[in-house]
RNA sequence: GGGAGCAUAGCUCAGCUGGGAGAGCAUCUGCCUUACAAGCAGAGGGUCACAGGUUCGAGCCCUGUUGUUCCCACCA
């Protein structure tokens, strides 16, 4: 059914039309078709508490074009999108919300308070999905998942089990990045650095046996109370005399050892250093190789300890039921209670009263801080879950070194090697309630560990029935490391997850490598014995018009829906795809965004040409008989285009392949094609007209196609205008490159004629002739069948009332002379001729010629260029040089002529 | 401290394995030419950051320098 187009293109009348259509009859959905290759795409989940942003846009705009490219040409092709829980966002999100509403979650109590985070994420999880829509993402709806939906949950501790099991997750007191304000551990990679200005404070520890004062420095004084030692290297021939000794540590008058360790450093301070495992990841590890003891003094909140604190770790610590490493706590007294910068402040008041500080330096120092909410971090010792990573990071780091991964650009491969490389073990824990909760159970009576895939009713030791399962959660990333798997129905080895996985792209942006693709990796290697895809698409961010990231507190942010409600999706979508290389950041402005809607116009404006000048009854696309020499010419290069465009898009060069088609859609065919068939369209020629027509209708259909990936609404809507065959352009078959298409020697006379013709259209220009001044062109030329065949398109773009062609013409001594290098034309405007100038341009333009033929015949003389060059750019260079002598001589033949005037 | 990216027209950026530099926007000139003024036809504008090197030939490859952005790292 064909419809007719309205004079302006407007998105909104269109696009949710179309998608409305496309879910209906199910387009987007995944049939597990036998006997055709899969190209699966899993979305990265975007949180439940967001809001699409740039970022987003861009992500998906990528995935949908890859998406719809591999659907159109012919594979199975699933794209599975869904959503994450983001434990600390949404957790963070909801109670930020209590609170103002004066609950806090103890007051609420779990169960509660997990209700009303389901009631969150069913009443905004959605949001997200449906402004996915709007860009007309592909997705197939009828798979859409959640990290915490039932499937999730039984992959996620399926793996907990089998990881346990093989002592790769253990639990332990180890040092962690500690967030007060979340107040919850986070995981190394969820701690950015940022330089502050801070001090260095020198400060004077007396030791006992000699009544010195041993000088050392630190960024962090408010920790000295948990202070179990001073380290000093052994080589250090400054301290020689103190081994052995010890240090009173000030205010509390505690006696703690000197010890001799490696992590001081004499070429830094005094080359003494302060240790204190319990507030420091280097300290931990000095005190774990001296053996001391682990004194915390500040709670998990972010205030020093007191009695009550004291009192619970004393009353753990003599239960028996401490583990390895469990910290002491110190009762800080009149600091009880302080924040930790209160404290800060008051002990160093009481150092310096007590002359304990000797200086204080100023230092700019990174700082730990969280990554949700940029408070500084504090490390802490405290007991966690943790994933073991060195056995599971060598076969991940091996699967991408032998290629079974590629990621695109290259580059990023070694951002990911050096991630995995470095990476400790992954903390996976957290002190939220909103999240996949760890499943291991503890005896109230005999202290055993259970994990398990189902819940632990009965103690397997000893049978009592006292069990309590850890309260903590697991990091939101250790559900999203199994999403290509989970999301496909593993572990139960389904359909789906047989057919579909291993999938085959990931794209996402390079901020996200170490988070999320490297945990897919390894997770994946580990638990299905397979690469989760084949190739990692790395992009970059997207940023405002002055090159600042987007974001909330700059109020910068740029909103995607904003930008479809008034340009459409399909030029937000070409916005985003152009202009842009893979893993480069991208700057958005309104300015390219109007470019790409003025493209979008362009093409429907060419489609309305075509729909106004075909009939009800034209028939479906197809290559028509007695193709003129234009028709030729476009197919040909069309026929290029669908090579070039398909190459582009199998190398992830999404951007190459969209310039490619407003090339050809702009300048190719709409500045010519299009003009040259108006000859032919208001012609008598029945035959020709048809012609001209079916060519039209061929070509813009096939482009149409092309195209579709990137701007689908609009292409669909023109498609289904055109004369077409099946129900939907986003079914149809993707076009192919077609060796019959191949016109070079029309595509040569044709590089002739309109060579002419610009040059016909520039001197006019130059001579400010207006158009609608017509004039006879006389074409002089040794290509006289190629003119002949291009006559009338000089009428129709060189503003020609006639044209005639012939080997020599004479008496046009006052005729303005424009010269290619296959013709010399005459226009007889002598009234606008002035003959000094013209002999002027002549010779200029003579010299600028001769600069050319001179380059070429200097590259042509060396004898090194003409044997170590290709051959191929060889004769590209002699044909050049014939062409500038042909041209050279043309010119001396007119100069000639008004010299002897 | 280590690593990476970027540096090309006034602005934003392309430029695939090395063969005399491109687009969009902006500027200037002329056009309402029966698809399109969100348009058409034309024009101007670049020692491709700098210095060396490899090569017959370098925006592209190598070395160094400068500027800039980012990532990683336990510099007390």
């Amino acid at each position: 059914m064909r419809k007719d187009l309205a004079t302006k293109y407007d998105p909104k009348d269109v696009e949710e039309r179309i998608y409305a259509e496309w879910l209906k009859n199910k387009y987007f959905h995944a049939r597990r078709e036998e006997g055709k290759k899969t190209y699966t795409i899993v979305i990265p989940p975007p949180n439940i508490t967001g809001q699409l942003h740039m970022g987003h846009a861009l992500d998906n705009t990528l995935q949908d074009i890859l998406i719809r490219y591999h659907r159109m040409a012919g594979y199975d092709t699933l794209w599975l999108p869904g959503t994450d829980h983001a434990s600390i966002a949404t957790e963070a999100k909801i109670v930020e919300t209590m609170r103002k509403e004066g609950v806090t979650k103890e007051d609420l109590g779990r169960d509660k308070f997990l209700e009303r985070a389901w009631a969150w994420k069913e009443q905004y999880g959605g949001r997200i999905i449906e402004q996915l829509k709007k860009l007309g993402s592909s997705c197939d709806w009828d798979r859409e998942r959640f990290t915490l939906d039932e499937g999730c949950s039984r992959a996620v501790r399926e793996v907990f089990v089998n990881l346990y099991n093989k002592d790769l997750i253990y639990r332990g007191n180890r040092m962690v990045n500690w967030c007060p304000h979340c107040n919850t551990s986070i995981s190394d990679a969820e701690v950015e650095y940022e330089e502050q200005q801070g001090n260095f404070w020198h400060l004077l520890y007396p030791v006992k046996e000699t009544g010195e004062y041993l000088e050392l420095a630190t960024t962090r004084p408010e920790t000295m109370l948990g202070d179990t030692a001073v380290a000093i290297n052994a080589e250090d021939e400054r301290y020689k005399h103190l081994h052995g000794c010890h240090v009173i540590l000030p205010l509390i008058n505690k006696e703690i050892p000197i010890v001799l360790d490696e992590h001081a450093d004499m070429t830094k301070g005094t080359g003494v250093v302060k240790i204190t495992p319990a507030h420091d990841p280097n300290d931990f590890e000095v005190g774990v190789r001296h053996n001391l003891p682990i004194v915390r003094t500040f709670t998990y909140d972010g205030y020093m300890t007191g009695a009550k604190e004291k009192a619970e770790a004393d009353e753990l610590i003599a239960s028996g039921k401490a583990t390895q490493n469990e910290p002491e706590v110190l009762d800080c007294g009149k600091y009880a209670g302080m924040t930790t910068l209160e404290a800060r402040k008051a002990i160093l008041e009481d150092l310096e009263k007590g002359g304990y500080i000797k200086e204080i330096e100023p230092l700019k120092h990174d700082v730990g801080t969280c990554y949700r909410c940029k408070t500084t971090i504090e490390p802490m010792v405290s007991k966690q879950w943790f994933v073991r990573m060195e056995p599971l990071a060598g076969p991940a780091m091996e699967s991408v070194e032998k290629g079974e991964i590629r990621f695109v650009p290259d580059r990023f491969k070694k951002n990911y090697m050096s991630w995995m490389r470095g990476t400790r073990d992954w903390c996976i824990s957290r002190q939220l309630w909103w999240g996949h909760r760890i499943p291991a159970w503890y005896c109230d009576d005999c202290g055993e560990t259970v994990v398990s895939k189902t819940d632990v009713e009965i103690c397997p030791k000893c049978g009592g029935k006292n069990l309590t399962q850890d309260p903590d959660t697991l990091d939101t990333w250790f559900s999203s490391a199994l999403w290509p798997f989970s999301t496909l129905g593993w572990p139960d080895e389904t359909e789906d997850f047989k057919h579909y996985f291993p999938t085959n792209t990931l794209v996402t942006g390079y901020d996200i490598i170490g988070f999320w693709v490297s945990r897919m990796i390894f997770s994946s290697l580990a638990y299905t014995g397979k690469p989760p895809f084949d190739t990692v698409l790395i992009h970059g961010l997207v940023r405002d018009a002055l090159g600042r990231k987007m974001s909330k507190s700059l109020g910068n942010g740029i909103d995607p829906l904003e930008i479809v409600d008034k340009y459409g999706a399909d030029a937000l979508r070409f916005t985003l795809a152009t202009g842009n290389s893979p893993g480069n950041d991208m700057r958005f402005s309104d300015d390219r965004v109007e470019a790409s809607r003025n493209f979008a116009n362009k093409i429907w404006n060419a489609s309305r040409y075509i729909l106004m000048n075909i009939s009800e009854d034209e028939p479906d696309p197809h290559i028509p008989e007695n193709l003129a020499l234009e028709d030729k010419w476009v197919l040909s290069l069309y026929n290029d285009l669908v090579k070039e465009v398909t190459e582009s898009l199998d190398k992830y060069e999404l951007g190459m392949a969209v310039q490619k088609l407003y090339d050809f859609i702009w300048d190719i065919f709409c500045d010519w094609y299009i003009e040259l068939t108006k000859i032919r369209l208001n012609s008598d020629d029945e035959k020709a007209k048809a012609t001209a027509k079916a060519v039209l209708v061929y070509v813009m259909s096939n482009t149409l196609k092309l195209l579709h990936p990137f701007m689908p609404f609009i292409t669909e809507e023109i498609w289904q205008a055109l004369p077409h065959e099946g129900d939907t352009i986003m079914l149809s078959p993707w076009a192919e490159y077609d060796e019959k298409l191949n016109f070079a020697d029309e595509e040569a006379k044709m590089d002739k004629i309109m060579t002419a013709i610009k040059a016909v259209r520039n001197r006019r220009a130059e001579m400010n002739v207006a158009p609608s001044k017509k004039a006879k062109v006389y074409i002089e030329t040794a290509f006289a069948d190629t003119f002949s065949d291009g006559a009338v398109f000089f009428k129709r773009l060189a503003s020609a009332s006639e044209v005639e062609i012939g080997s020599a013409f004479d008496n046009m001594d006052g005729a303005v002379s424009i010269i290619t290098d296959s013709a010399r034309i005459y226009i007889p405007l002598d009234e606008l001729v002035d003959f000094k100038a013209e002999l002027e341009r002549l010779n200029k333009e003579k010299a600028a010629v001769q600069k050319d033929l001179d380059f070429v015949s200097n590259k042509l003389n060396n004898k090194n260029f003409v044997e170590k060059a290709p051959a191929a750019v060889v004769e590209g260079q002699r044909k050049a040089q014939a062409a500038y002598l042909e041209k050279i001589k043309m010119l001396d033949e007119s100069i000639a002529k008004l010299e002897n005037k």
